[in-house]
RNA sequence: GGCGGCGUACCCAAGUGGUUAAGGGAGAGGUCUGCAAAACCUCGAUGCAGCGGUUCGAAUCCGCUCGCCGCCUCCA
């Protein structure tokens, strides 16, 4: 398995610390609003990257924080009139919620900052001593050229930084590149008693903290956007490494940002969508398969177009899945037909779990692995367009949904039942009609039909139509389906 | 200014040295159907921003040009 690594900038092997298992840090949200498109993308992509991990066999240990105190808190708080734990709170639950839809999983540990100040606390006074680190007034900043390997993940030298220096310079820091691990609190501000007086923890020193705390020293993989790279994990290899004196991270993982006409989407520019108005229109499986069939390194434009090819897709999907699961379904006959030259197709002989790993494998190619998912599906329905028969016909089928709902639960898309997909639609497209009326409405019209009263049957369709529902005739039933 | 990325069919998008350049959406033809619709099948880039070079061979490597974007500041 090969993984980019942007420590070095090329693809390489994945190689785990301890063999079997993987220790994996994402640097979740900052709990101060919902959250936007961006951020599911992160969630997304590595959601799927550990679920692929633990696909192969590897014994994932999966951490994400949340960043419960920080300045854009507390001004949030004072806005809205609460507390800065209430709005914490209130994020988190809201992070929750929207990330439950689009089907992400929990982290196996989800720590808070505020559930780490012993351990930031020890770590800053290690980091004193160490001589990287210094307090000024009740703040304390990590001394950026004590640390020689400075730039190594962003690619940048520390001169070439000093020229670029646009911010005002706080005066009291010892070089204009030294980041805050500690900052005092003005009266009324949250704090936590510390051995440098009232304050709470800079941003980037709890993810060090709270990374080591719960998976070692150096971990496996540590993920988050290509927004992060510098300053936040630039810092975190600097704090970590200056504490440790051994390798943090041994696979940083970014993914690349969603746009909206060209630019980087962001709550400056005022260009963002928030994942909750997203999923008023769209299906959350669709928002999913618009993410993942981008690979996680390229940029995505967001509109509302892909996403409504994305459900287009997706029918199609369910409508074949249909399809296979009607012939699996059917007793089986007496005669055998198996049609000819289907064996050497990515239908057999678990061609399509092969070329599914084979795409994950080379830095999680989902987009690759999405189009092999379709390769089986056209090659499926080709398959049953011959009118298979017979318990061969079957078992081979059998196979290839079995690698197809593997495929599924890794990308955790397309492992619906047909129904709970045309259930999904009728909720998304707010058509105004329950499943139960809708199928009495079809047996209508089938008795309607057999008696050639077509003129009725018609009328029945055609009413229906106006509501967004679509009928099909097939051989012996009528199919209902929500139109787009 | 420094560093980095991108430009593949009508749209989205994979492919980064070697069989016919994946896949999706849209479109066209066909099958099916009481008529439909949907679905399914088939078709689609002799070419990968442009120009030059390396090579037996390049979308893929190198150079230049044009266009777009990101990071250097909080940011997924």
């Amino acid at each position: 398995m090969k993984i980019y690594n942007t420590l070095t900038g090329k693809k390489e092997t994945f190689v785990p610390l301890v063999e079997g298992r993987a220790g994996m840090y994402v640097c979740g949200v900052t709990v101060y609003d919902v959250c936007h498109i961006g951020h599911a993308r992160s969630a997304v992509v590595f959601d799927v990257v550990r679920r692929y991990l633990r696909y192969r066999g590897l014994d994932v240990e999966f951490v994400k924080n949340f960043t419960d105190i920080d300045d854009k808190i507390i001004n949030r708080a004072r806005e809205e009139g609460a507390s800065w734990d209430a709005v914490a709170g209130k994020y988190t639950g809201k992070y929750y919620e929207d990330m439950h839809r689009l089907g992400v999983e929990d982290a196996d540990v989800e720590p808070r900052a505020t559930e780490h100040i012993k351990e930031i606390i020890e770590m800053v006074e290690g980091l004193i001593e160490k001589g990287h680190a210094y307090s000024v007034d009740g703040d304390v900043y990590f001394s950026v050229p004590s640390f020689p390997d400075y730039g190594k993940l962003s690619g940048r030298k520390l001169e070439e930084m000093l020229a670029g220096a646009r911010v005002e310079v706080d005066p009291r820091k010892k070089d204009p590149m030294d980041f805050a691990l500690w900052k005092s609190s003005r009266e009324g501000e949250p704090s936590w008693q510390s051995p440098w007086g009232p304050g709470r923890p800079g941003w980037h020193i709890e993810c060090s903290a709270m990374s080591m705390k719960h998976l070692g020293q150096t971990i496996d993989i540590h993920a988050g956007g290509a927004d992060l790279i510098f300053p936040h994990h630039e810092n975190e290899i600097a704090q970590s490494e200056a504490y440790n004196g051994k390798p943090f991270v041994r696979y940083w993982m970014h993914n690349g940002f969603i746009t909206v006409n060209k630019e980087k989407m962001s709550k400056s520019l005022g260009n963002f969508f928030t994942i909750r108005e997203i999923l008023d229109l769209f299906d959350p499986e669709a928002v999913r398969l618009f993410l993942l069939q981008t690979h996680y390194r390229s940029p995505i434009e967001f509109s509302n177009e892909p996403l409504e090819e994305a459900t287009h897709t997706l029918v199609r999907y369910y409508q074949s899945l249909e399809r296979l699961e009607e012939f699996l379904s059917l007793p089986e006959g007496k005669k055998e037909n198996f049609p000819p030259g289907f064996e050497d197709g990515i239908l057999g002989a678990q061609r399509f779990q092969k070329r599914f790993m084979q795409a994950m494998d080379d830095d999680f190619n989902t987009a690759l692995a999405i189009g092999h998912v379709f390769e089986l599906v056209k090659e499926m329905n080709r398959f049953l367009d011959q009118n298979p028969a017979g318990e061969k016909a079957r078992e081979f089928l059998l196979k290839a949904k079995e690698g197809l709902f593997e495929a599924a639960g890794v990308l955790n898309v397309f492992n619906r039942t047909p129904s709970e997909w045309q259930r999904a639609l009728l909720k998304i497209k707010k058509i105004g009609l329950e499943v139960a009326e809708i199928e009495r409405l079809i047996g209508e019209r089938r008795a309607a039909r057999a008696g050639k009263d077509f003129k009725r049957a018609d009328g029945i369709r055609s009413g229906l139509e106006e509501k967004g529902i679509a009928l099909e005739d097939k051989k012996d039933s009528t199919a209902w389906r929500v139109k787009l």
